[in-house]
RNA sequence: GGAGAGGUGGCCGAGCUGGUUUAAGGCGUACGCCUGCUAAGCGUAUGUAGGGGAAACUCUACCGAGGGUUCGAAUCCCUCCUUCUCCGCCA
C-alpha cells in the first residue's frame, strides 16, 4: 500500500513507477473518489456533531424531566440524512481500498528501467566447471531418485518425488541453511503453511497472484507460496518498540505454486515445480537502514553458495522484472552444468513500508512519538530445488556419480553420491 | 464436530440493568521533584486515524469485524472471525 499523501501529491510519480512494473493502474479514477470521499466526510462530520449534540439534550432534558420530543425529532432527522450519506461513503471506501491494493510499489531510483533485459549483473563469483565427458542434466543424474511420474501418480505433473540420497540431501540442505542463518544471529521460525486472505494481502500475494495460488476453498485457505508470507504476518498488527529492531528471522517451508500457464519450457526436471522447499529469510528493519540490511541479506545468501562452492552471480532487477511489492530486488543465479544456464535460486528484496502498511506493521521511535511504518525485507536462502540441480550437474563425474562439497560431505557421511 | 466462557487503548483490566465514560484504575513510557549512587517515593504528561486552526486548541471516528434496534450503543439483537475450557474424534 502506499501513503495516501503521497498518492495525492505525486500521481504523476506513482502512475510512472506502475508503467516501469508493466501495472496499468487509474490514478485520476482514485483521485476523484478521494476528493470526492472527502467532500462527504466533512458532511457527515458535520452531522454527526449535530447529532451528539441533540442526543446529549435530550439526556440531560430527561433527567431533569423535560420533554424532549424536539430535540428527538430532529435527533432522528439528521439520522436519515447520516445514513444515507454513510452508505455513499462506504461505497467509494470499499472502492477506494480496492484500487489502493492494486497500486504497486515504486522502484527505488537506482532501478533500471525496463525489462530482464535491463537487468544489471553486479558481481559474479566462482568458476564455471568444464568437463572432459559430455555433461548430463540432474534428471538423469537423477534417475533413481527423482521420480517425477510417481509423484505425478500420487499428485499430478509437475510436483517432485525424491528417495534415497535425493531425499537426504533436501534434508541436509534444510538443516545446514538453518543452522547457517542461526549462526548469523537470525531466530528459526516454524509456521503454518497455509494462510488466510488478510494475511496474503499484507505481504501482498493478492489481489495479484490470486491464479497462481492453491486454495481450500472448504476453510477459505492459501496454500503458502513462500515462507515470507507467514513468517512476516507474525507481526501483523503488531506495534514494537524501536528497540525491538532489527527483527531477523528464518524458517523452513515448503512452497506452493500453481504456475499457471508456465508449462512447457525451461520446467522439465526440478527446474519449475508445484511444491519446492525453501529456507526463507526475514526481516523487520528502522527505516533509516533497510539499505544496509538489503546487502546483508544479499551477502548471508551468496555466502552460503560459497561454502557450497557453487558460482552464482548477483542482478540488480530492472523494474519490469520486479515484484508487485518490491522497490528494490537482488537475484542470485546460480550456474547448472548440465543444461549450462543459469538458474534464479533466491530473490532478495527490500519492500520499504509497502508491506508494513498493507499490514500495520509499526514501531514505536525511542523516546516517545508516533508509531512510524517498519521497513519489511526477505530473501530466499536458499530454495531448494535449484540448489539441488546446480549440486549435482556441476559435481557429476564421468560415471554418473556426484562429489560433494566439503560441509555437505560431513553432514551426509560421504563424499560422493551415486 | 458439540457445549460453555471471553475478545476493551503499548500491556493488564473495570465498565456491559443504553445517556456526567468525550473508556475508570494499574503497569509501562517520557519529563520534573526528591535523593551520596541505584532503587523506592512524589508530581505531571501519555491511545490510533482523519479533518480544521499560526498556535493554545478543536471536531469526527474507532471498545474483534460487519449489519441491525434507538433520539442516543463498549453496553441490547443478528451474522461472522478468533481465543480459552470441557466433551467427542484423531496423528
Amino acid at each position: 500500500m502506499l501513503d495516501r499523501k503521497l498518492l495525492r501529491k505525486e500521481p504523476q510519480r506513482v502512475t510512472e513507477a506502475a508503467i516501469a512494473k508493466n501495472e496499468i493502474i487509474n490514478i485520476d479514477q482514485w483521485l476523484k473518489a478521494d476528493s470526492a470521499r472527502r467532500a462527504l466526510m466533512l458532511e457527515i462530520e458535520e452531522l454527526r456533531k449535530i447529532r451528539n449534540q441533540l442526543s446529549k439534550a435530550v439526556s440531560l432534558k430527561k433527567r431533569n424531566g423535560e420533554n424532549a420530543d424536539d430535540e428527538m425529532t430532529r435527533s432522528r432527522e439528521t439520522g436519515v440524512k447520516l445514513s444515507s450519506l454513510e452508505k455513499s461513503i462506504s461505497k467509494i471506501d470499499a472502492n477506494l481500498s480496492e484500487m489502493e491494493k492494486n497500486f504497486p510499489n515504486i522502484p527505488d531510483s537506482d532501478v533500471p528501467l525496463g525489462g530482464e533485459e535491463n537487468n544489471i549483473v553486479l558481481r559474479s563469483w566462482g568458476k564455471i566447471p568444464e568437463f572432459s565427458f559430455r555433461t548430463k542434466p540432474h534428471w538423469e543424474l537423477m534417475e533413481n531418485v527423482f521420480l517425477p511420474e510417481a509423484a505425478g501418480r500420487i499428485a499430478g505433473s509437475n510436483f517432485i518425488l525424491f528417495r534415497g540420497w535425493a531425499a537426504r540431501l533436501q534434508r541436509t540442505l534444510i538443516s545446514w541453511m538453518l543452522d547457517y542463518h542461526s549462526e548469523v544471529g537470525m531466530e528459526e521460525i516454524w509456521a503454518p503453511f497455509v494462510a488466510k486472505t488478510e494475511s496474503m494481502i499484507a505481504t501482498a500475494q493478492l489481489p495479484k497472484m490470486d491464479d497462481d495460488m492453491y486454495r481450500i476453498h472448504r476453510d477459505n485457505l492459501y496454500l503458502i507460496p513462500t515462507g515470507e508470507v507467514p513468517i512476516t504476518n507474525l507481526y501483523r498488527d503488531q506495534l514494537l518498540e524501536e528497540a525491538d529492531l532489527p527483527v531477523r528471522l528464518c524458517g523452513y517451508t515448503p512452497c506452493f505454486r500453481r504456475e499457471a500457464g508456465s508449462y512447457g519450457k525451461d520446467n522439465r526436471g526440478l527446474n519449475r515445480v508445484h511444491q519446492f522447499e525453501k529456507v526463507e529469510m526475514v526481516r523487520l528493519e528502522h527505516p533509516d537502514k533497510s539499505d544496509e540490511a538489503h546487502e546483508e541479506l544479499l551477502n548471508h545468501a551468496t555466502d552460503m553458495l560459497e561454502l557450497l562452492n557453487i558460482p552464482y552471480r548477483v542482478l540488480l532487477l530492472a523494474s519490469g522484472d520486479l515484484s508487485f511489492a518490491a522497490a528494490r530486488c537482488y537475484d542470485i543465479e546460480i550456474w547448472s552444468a548440465g543444461q549450462e544456464k543459469w538458474l534464479e535460486v533466491s530473490s532478495i528484496s527490500n519492500f520499504r513500508d509497502f508491506q508494513a502498511r498493507r499490514g500495520n506493521m509499526r514501531y514505536r521511535p525511542a523516546g516517545g512519538g508516533k508509531p512510524l511504518f517498519i521497513h519489511t525485507l526477505n530473501g530466499s536462502g536458499l530454495a531448494l530445488p535449484r540448489l539441488i540441480i546446480s549440486l549435482v550437474e556441476n559435481g557429476q563425474q564421468s560415471d554418473g556419480s556426484i562429489r560433494l562439497p566439503s560441509v555437505l560431505a560431513e553432514r551426509m557421511g560421504t563424499e560422493v553420491l551415486r
